[in-house]
RNA sequence: GCCGGGAUGUCGGAACUGGUAGACGAUAUGGACUUAAAAUCCAUUGGGCCUUUGGCCCGUGCGGGUUCGAGUCCCGCUCCCGGCACCA
């Protein structure tokens, strides 16, 4: 029995179908409008040296969906590439002195190495690496594009910047008040930098997101980033000047409420308030302290709030009531008008520096139910009810107060409703090397200047001189820098800061569609063959950052008709987290399970099967190796099955075929298991990517076919249904173990890859059983089970469940009030 | 605080629109094969109770409810994970 006891030879598998896929392009496609397409696409990699257990994760579940897509008959298109511009590469050249593109070459030819090692079906024609002139030509031009749309703009402003980085973040690069990157808390400095106006798109990248087939808590996640609000603003005159506060409220049905109001220590009316006066002082010295403040500093302070009175007062435009004007360092300028109404009874934030100064506190909404009393309530009050002391209002329910209020104030042009973001512009400059450089030249006669189209790209220069500290590479570079002006062909600057490298992962799967073409970013054809992408699969940390960036794009290339989609990702999948013993993967855990060391030890289909197995898509996935070991038992298993069986089973079609109506029923329990298990792969894989489901579907038949060998004289064995059920488990596993699969295929007699051999397809009627076990419950309770005929009726049922004597002894005494039947299901005798 | 998701054996996880809770895999135990070990194969593996073949009771985070029947639906909680947050 020396072949019973082999193990699959997986190295020798694996590499000999790797090869052959890579000679036979079984994977390249192009653009067919006859058949119908589909695009899978996993979030590209940034090249930083070796694949991780999270990339294996993601590059196997977007390959298994790929090569299942295929088999359905899809024209599947699956690249891959390279995020290859980065600040990893430019420390490593800091640190070890290796040019950034070297480095980032050498990681790319070692990590697509893993790639072809694990097994996945990639068209490499279409490979494309965004820090190559051909890319980062097109980055450049998308810029161009945006600035020609009037939605790159550069302005002073506020930003924030990493000092560990030495560049400056957009806002949703900032987390906690610290860089994603590396943590370090960032600092607030003014400068003149690049935007781009994605705040134009606030609403339609709101709205769009409703039609997604993305995850719930990815679309909530985008939404409260949007942080759309509907309120009022409204106009305070200041007593005494000619200048008006405009704050913003979505509480209009609190105006009464007013008992002061507050600026932020930026807002440029705090100096003019305060000048002259003896308050000057020390509210500028308040002012100059909050200045001084990290984002960090202020973040941790939550809750604690300060501020001064700055000495003026302003006039309540709906009661002409005048309230003192502060200044506190819980408004902040980035957010609506940066001042504040403050209504203490009914906004919990004003509630506690209203009693922390002192501050008068006014009820004005009553809430059903209870009587408010200003002087003792602990804290703000802010559900709705009827307002009162509200003037003219009082008694009327808030809600409906909030419309009349703003309605009344827009009648007499003291105020107007206003829809107010969180969102920010997306600040784009980065004050790096290693990015593409931002085609723009200043010219002292003619100003801003746009590169000329035809005069991309404007090349990254290869040999500058790396500094720990100090401005980038390319600000020193003088030959860089100095150019002269498109327009009046005078001596000019070139911009030396580099785009975010978010900029090239926002439209990289634009690219794929049509990477070889050099007059476009893609070919129109090609890109509304393919776009959008059908399913997009990464990891959950982009849910803000990548994916709300690249919706802007598409809106943005679809307003100026680049584009058909109006999306880039139909449907997203967020891969869970590849943990060891319930801990996030870290050096310092020292819990890192090394791919290498795993395709080495197991091969490709084992890590693969495991991968899928072990937890749904979205869940996180605990390591175990055990686990490990249980996958490569299992697919050892199959290869035995096959190689007992390979010599005895007859060709399809020929005789023997499965034969029926054996006498104990095996033949058609073995066939009805191919069918169902055909049917369940199908339906878990296409439906709801529950791979670990499918899986287990086809161990659950391996085992079964097993166990009827086992049962039966060897004589006995319907060869004809071996061989159908071998080449169903063996079609059904090749998407998840692509190697075994392909191996297996062709010792069953198959010239054909399995890959590219249509989908097996299950008969309905096979699937069906003839007999099935019915359960018999009194009063709810399991006491008995019935093998009956599929078909039996209710009526039959309940008759053969009542006379079982079983059933009897626990009907004994009682009288039977109701009995439910379920057809092939159960039996339900209520009695009493 | 607001929003989203979750809690099932020893572990990873199954259970379609309410209908046999624990599929599949791991672990553990026992057995077969072997000089022995590994590998392989077979059996058992939620808890408790009863004298057995067998049977009974409990059991899906907690407390209620709806229902013939609830892991699944409803109400009220607890805890965990994630996002946002002086956002006016």
């Amino acid at each position: 029995m020396g072949v019973v006891e082999e193990r699959y030879p997986f190295k020798e598998i694996e590499s000999k179908w790797q090869n052959k896929w890579k000679c036979t392009k079984d994977y390249k496609v192009a653009t067919d409008q006859g058949k119908p397409k589909y695009y899978c696409l996993e979030m590209f990699p940034y090249p930083s040296g070796a694949l991780h257990m999270g990339h294996l994760r993601v590059y196997t579940i977007g390959d298994v969906i790929a090569r299942f897509k295929r088999r359905l008959g899809y024209n599947v298109l699956h690249p891959m590439g390279w995020d290859a511009f980065g600040l990893p590469a430019e420390n490593a050249a800091i640190e070890h002195g290796t040019h950034p593109a070297e480095w980032t070459k050498n990681n790319i030819a070692k990590m697509k190495s893993q790639l072809t090692r694990l097994g996945t079906s990639y068209d490499w024609d279409r490979e494309v690496t965004s820090c190559l002139p051909d890319y980062y030509r097109w980055t450049q031009w998308l810029f161009l594009h945006f600035y020609h749309q009037g939605l790159a703009y550069r302005a002073k402003a506020p930003v924030n910047w990493c000092p560990q980085c030495a560049t400056v973040l957009a806002n949703e690069q900032v987390e906690g008040g610290a860089c994603w990157r590396c943590d370090t808390p960032v600092v607030s400095k003014e400068l003149e930098q690049w935007f781009f106006k994605i705040t134009a798109y606030a609403d339609r990248l709101l709205e769009d997101l409703e039609d997604l087939g993305w995850p719930e808590r990815v679309k909530v996640m985008q939404e409260n980033w949007i942080g759309r609000s509907e309120g009022v603003e409204v106009d305070f005159p200041v007593k005494g000047r000619e200048d008006k506060i405009r704050i913003f409220t979505t509480r209009a049905d609190t105006l009464y409420g007013v008992t002061y109001m507050v600026l932020a220590p930026e807002h440029p009316l705090v100096e003019e308030l305060v000048r002259g006066t003896r308050y000057e002082k020390d509210v500028m010295d308040f002012v100059a302290r909050v200045a001084r403040m990290n984002t960090a500093d202020r973040v941790a302070g939550e809750g604690k709030k300060e501020g001064l009175f700055t000495g003026a007062y302003a006039v309540n435009p709906l009661n002409g009531e005048e309230v003192p004007i502060w200044v506190g360092d819980y408004v902040v300028m980035e957010y609506g008008t940066g001042a504040i109404m403050a209504v203490p009874a009914h906004d919990q934030r004003d509630f506690e520096f209203a009693r922390q100064y002192g501050l008068p506190i006014r009820v004005v909404i009553q809430p059903e139910g209870w009587e408010l009393v200003a002087e003792e309530m602990t804290e703000a009050v802010t559900d709705p009810g009827v307002m009162v002391n509200s003037g003219p209002f009082t008694g009327l329910p808030s809600q409906e107060g909030i419309k009349k209020v703003a309605a009344y104030l827009e009648e007499r042009g003291i105020g107007r409703k206003k829809v107010n973001y969180r969102l920010r512009d997306w600040l784009i400059s980065r004050q790096r090397y290693w990015g593409a450089p931002i085609p723009i030249v200043y010219c002292d006669g003619c100003g801003i200047v746009p590169v000329p189209e035809e005069e991309l790209p404007v090349m990254l220069p290869e040999k500058v001189k790396f500094r720990a500290s100090g401005p980038s590479p390319l600000a020193r570079h003088q030959e860089f820098v100095n150019t002269s002006c498109p327009k009046c062909g005078k001596p000019a600057r070139r911009e030396t800061d580099t785009m975010d490298t978010f900029m090239c992962s926002s439209w990289y799967y634009l690219r794929y569609t049509s990477p070889w073409t050099s007059r476009r970013p893609w070919e129109e054809e090609d890109v509304n063959y393919w776009m959008p992408v059908d399913q997009y699969i990464g990891g959950i940390e982009h849910a803000i950052l990548h994916l709300l960036y690249s919706r802007f794009f598409v809106k943005v290339l679809y307003d100026s008709g680049l584009v058909q989609a109006k999306e880039p990702f139909a449907n997203l999948l967020t891969q869970g987290m590849v943990i060891k013993e319930g801990a996030k993967m870290s050096k310092s855990k020292g819990n890192i399970v090394s791919p290498d060391e795993i395709l080495e030890k197991y091969g490709a289909d084992t890590a693969r099967l495991f991968i899928l197995f072990a937890a749904p898509p979205e869940k996180d996935l605990d390591w175990n190796e055990r686990g490990v070991e249980g996958c490569a038992r299992f697919l050892n298993r199959v290869w035995r099955l096959v190689r007992r069986l390979e010599d005895k089973v007859p060709p399809l079609g020929a005789n023997g075929a499965s034969g029926r109506g054996d006498a104990d029923g095996d033949d058609a329990a073995l066939e009805r298991s191919l069918h169902q298990t055909i049917k369940k792969v199908t339906e878990d894989v296409s439906e709801r990517f529950n791979f670990n489901t499918a899986i287990s579907a086809i161990m659950e038949l391996v085992n079964e076919t097993y166990s009827y060998l086992e049962k039966r004289e060897e004589s006995q064995w319907n060869l004809g249904l071996l061989r159908e059920t071998l080449e169903g488990i063996t079609l059904v596993l090749a998407p998840f173990a692509p190697h075994i699969g392909e191996e297996l295929w062709h010792r069953l007699g198959h010239k054909d890859s399995v890959h590219l051999c249509p989908w097996p397809g299950f008969d309905p009627e096979k699937v069906k059983a003839r007999e099935v076990t019915v359960v018999v419950q009194v009063n709810g309770r399991v006491r008995d089970r019935m093998l009956v005929a599929a078909e039996t009726s209710e009526r039959d049922l309940r008759e053969m469940a009542l006379e079982r004597e079983r059933v009897k002894k626990h009907l004994s005494g009682k009288k039977v009030v109701k009995v439910i039947t379920v057809p092939q299901k159960l039996v339900n005798i209520v009695a009493r």
